[in-house]
RNA sequence: UCGGGGGUGGUGUAAUCGGUAACACAGCAGGUUCUGGUCCUGUCGUUGGGGGUUCGAGUCCUCCCCCCCGAGCCA
């Protein structure tokens, strides 16, 4: 059993870099990250992931987390929707402090440190039109270009942009820019605009600001602000963050406040199967009226989930179940489904109920009769108390597929001549039917007497069928979802929305029958019908009027073999921006016009294989800088019969120990290379003590021959002292070793490594190895 | 090199220093069962491709391929 969530969360590269800050002291210990919505639609299941995140890792590291309403563009906003957020949130179990924290209460900060950026050179005022700046913004391959505002001197900027502010100007008539690079490759740079004028009434400040913060200008500050240290976004605001690092420092907003600078970390958004989570296509479905506002039940929506009767808890393990990383990626419908039913399975208290009544008369039962029978609301593994009665009498109900006049192979349920048990109630043998029309109308039956709760011998039943009494049970409504579209990936196909929507995603059933024990359900009640699915009360349902969700189906290994997955059908096309896209110029390239610019590099390039016997490969590497080539030249010094090795070593294992750093910055000196090298290529250490010294040469100019007789790092190739160290790996792993001798030859590089490990890495290898491999087959 | 970010079974996510490719979903095959539910068992994957370094590569080097993001006075 799983379900309640109590497990610890998984780790992420989100958690690891927070762990890492948390051990380095980045930011003195504290932890605090945020969710930051703009009130312009409904949190969908998306959201939802990123408030798990947020919220998770403040629970995680016992801090708060903040909700901070992104309120910077009140023509697009509404307090309908900072309600439903606040709502949604507390719904999926999260607090947020005594209030919802709005960007809006730092607007006063955010122009005061807007104006000292203009009084220190680093903002200008300006008064292009939006076209014009575009134009002069240039391109992805090309420069922008200056406007002619740019170069405005600072007390002429300071004052048009306090005319902004007190409202003289019009919507339009000019922004306030960053003054940053407009060669910048990073578009986000090329100064980005930081307030607009608009008019218009906010939700929170009223007519007190004629302008409006970015939001490249109040995200940044309003995390600083907050003393955010961990400011958590999707991939798309990659592009984003040198600039918010640069509204931090040039601002120096976190040093104002005594605070240390948050980062931004970026994750992928979540992707679901079969349905759309733009906030744009949500408000399409909505307005056009496809669906039933933003909580229909179809909705992926927070409110759409609640109304379909998904549970907090099962949100939650979804999130947790399908992770966090970069990589772009689409999370299969059937995960979340998962989550609900396992959910769900622990909690729904199970009822009979029937969506398509066929009616059953028990012949052999006496007209009027009536038998309480005793049900539990849970089967014995959930392992909870609670029963009703459910009463047994001459007519019953029973679902119109639980029969077949031409039973197909493996149908468990009636069937003429068939022996069903009733669930909960008597075992019942079909002896006719009566036909209308060429439609079974009415099964005639007789009852197996005593064969409640056990089944008499000789009694064979076909399956186990759920049933209702027709006298008694209660009528209801009942809406059963399914996906909202019949696409796969509607957001990735051109076709109109409508098109692709799902035409059998609500089907009303609109003459179920179900017991009497669900006449006076609450609204928001989850149950299940047994053998049909979990339901919800619809917030409609009313006294005598019962209204059903279906939340989710039960798992049906029975029809599973009808609709096979369209798992292929999804197969994308080339994006045309892929088809577009300029092939990029190699490294190869790169190193070629560097010889083209130097003759010396090329005539090593044409050299030096011969010279030195090295490969054309290794030699195009060598030569694409002069650094490169003169640190080789250095270490191979006369000893030509060590340049192979060198070249090896300089291709292979320069670059990750120099990590961030030129050749120029590290320690390494040829000579000493050339040492090195000397001593691995004779054997006097092993490899991976070769490597190890060599990153210490890299940082602080080691001297190999000194660090290795200092260390005692000499190879051991001695197979006694060995086999010592083999024979204790072996013991102490009795378990893998029976592994190995039962196949897992895998297994071999585990006990070298260990082997290895033990001796500080100066165990000969292939010794270690055949010799563990002489053990292990022994 | 326009810049940035990515590529591990059908799906999602893991894999200290280079040392057993793991967990879950789905699928398939069984078992248990008064729900064709739950539960249990088994089964299915060599990391985008080539080359290289290494005793050993998902991890390091290299070449290639593919995908995503970026030119809103949206966020």
């Amino acid at each position: 059993m799983t379900s309640t969530g109590a497990e610890p969360p998984k780790g992420d590269f989100i958690r690891d870099i927070i762990d890492a800050d948390l051990r380095s002291g980045k930011h003195g210990g504290r932890i605090l990250t945020r969710f930051p919505p703009e009130p312009n639609g409904y949190l969908h299941i998306g959201h939802a992931k990123s408030i798990c995140l947020n919220f998770g890792i403040a629970t995680q590291y016992g801090t708060p987390c903040n909700l901070r309403f992104d309120d910077t563009n009140p023509a697009k906003e509404d307090v309908e929707y900072v309600e439903s957020i606040q709502r949604d949130v507390a719904w999926l179990g999260f607090s947020f402090g005594e209030r919802a924290l709005y960007a809006s209460d730092y607007f006063d900060e955010m122009y005061a440190l807007a104006e000292d950026l203009v009084r220190e050179g680093k903002a200008y005022v300006d008064h292009l039109s939006d076209d014009e700046i575009k134009q002069h913004r240039g391109s992805l391959s090309a420069p922008g270009t200056p406007s002619p505002y740019r170069g405005r001197g600072v007390e002429e900027n300071l004052a048009l942009f306090r005319q902004m502010r007190a409202g003289d100007l019009p919507d339009g008539a000019c922004v306030l820019r960053a003054l940053i690079d407009l060669t910048a490759s990073n578009m986000k740079m090329r100064d980005p605009l930081l307030y607009r004028i608009r008019h218009a009434t906010h939700d929170r400040t009223g007519d007190a600001w004629p302008i409006y913060p970015m939001y490249d200008y109040a995200h940044p500050i309003s995390d600083a602000i907050e003393g955010i240290t961990h400011s958590i976004c999707t991939l798309e605001f990659e592009n984003n963050r040198e600039l918010y690092d640069w509204v931090i420092a040039e601002t120096g907003v976190s040093e104002r406040h005594g605070l240390s600078r948050p980062q931004q970390i970026e994750f992928a958004r979540l992707k679901l199967d079969y349905t759309v989570m733009s906030k744009r296509k949500l408000l399409t479905l909505v307005e056009d009226g496809h669906v039933d506002g933003w909580d229909d039940p179809r909705m992926p929506t927070i409110a759409g989930m609640r109304r379909r009767g998904y549970r907090p808890e099962a949100i939650r393990a979804f999130t947790d179940l399908i992770g966090v990383a970069k990589v772009n990626s689409v999370v299969d419908i059937g995960k979340l489904e998962y989550c609900v039913r396992d959910d769900l399975n622990w909690v729904a208290p199970r009822v009979l109920g029937v969506l398509r009544p066929l009616k059953v008369t028990v012949t052999s039962w006496p007209a009027g009769d009536v038998e309480l029978l005793d049900a539990p609301y849970f089967p014995a593994d959930v392992d909870k108390p609670g029963q009703r009665q459910v009463p047994f009498g001459r007519t019953l109900l029973i679902e119109r597929d639980d029969f077949a006049l031409e039973p197909p192979a493996g149908y468990q349920r009636l069937a003429p001549g068939r022996t069903v048990r009733l669930r909960h109630g008597y075992c019942i043998t079909c002896d006719d039917v009566v036909v209308e029309d060429g439609q079974v109308v009415e099964v005639l039956a007789s009852h197996v007497p005593g064969s409640v709760g056990t089944t008499p011998a000789g009694v064979t039943v076909a399956g186990v069928v759920h049933w209702v009494s027709a006298d008694h049970a209660v009528p209801a409504e009942v809406r059963l979802y399914d996906r909202l579209f019949r696409v796969a990936r509607p957001e990735e196909s051109d076709a109109e929305l409508a098109t692709m929507l799902n035409p059998e995603s609500l089907e009303v059933v609109a003459g179920a029958m179900v017991e009497p024990a669900l006449a006076g359900a609450d609204i928001g009640g989850r149950w299940q019908l047994e053998r049909v699915g979990y339901f919800v009360v619809d917030q409609g349902s009313q006294p005598g009027a019962l209204v059903l969700n279906r939340t989710v189906t039960l798992r049906d290994s029975w029809q599973a073999a009808e609709p096979p997955a369209p798992a292929a059908a999804a197969a994308r096309e080339k994006s045309a921006k892929a088809l577009t896209r300029p092939p990029k110029k190699s490294r190869v390239e790169f190193r070629a016009e560097a010889r083209l610019r130097d003759p010396v590099l090329g005539e090593r390039l044409a050299a030096w294989p011969a010279a030195f016997g090295i490969t054309a490969d290794e030699a195009d590497l060598l030569t694409g800088d002069r650094p490169t080539g003169d640190l080789f030249l250095a270490a191979v010094a006369g000893d030509h019969a060590l340049a192979a090795a060198v070249a090896r070593w300089i291709v292979n294992e320069l670059p990750p120990a120099l990590g961030d750093r030129t050749l120029g910055e590290s320690q390494l000196t040829g000579p000493a290379l050339g040492a090195l090298v000397a001593a691995t290529e004779a054997g006097e250490i092993t490899g991976q003590v070769a490597k190890e010294v060599f990153v210490e040469m890299v940082e602080r100019g080691a001297d190999p021959r000194q660090v290795i007789a200092e260390r005692g790092l000499a190879q051991v190739s001695d197979e006694g002292a060995i086999a010592a160290l083999v024979d204790a790996v072996l013991a102490e792993h009795a378990g893998k070793v029976a592994e190995y001798r039962a196949g897992k030859s895998a297994l071999l590089g585990f006990f070298v490594g260990q082997v290895i490990k033990r001796s500080q890495g100066t165990a000969n290898p292939q010794v270690v190895r055949e010799l563990a491999l002489g053990r292990l087959t022994a």
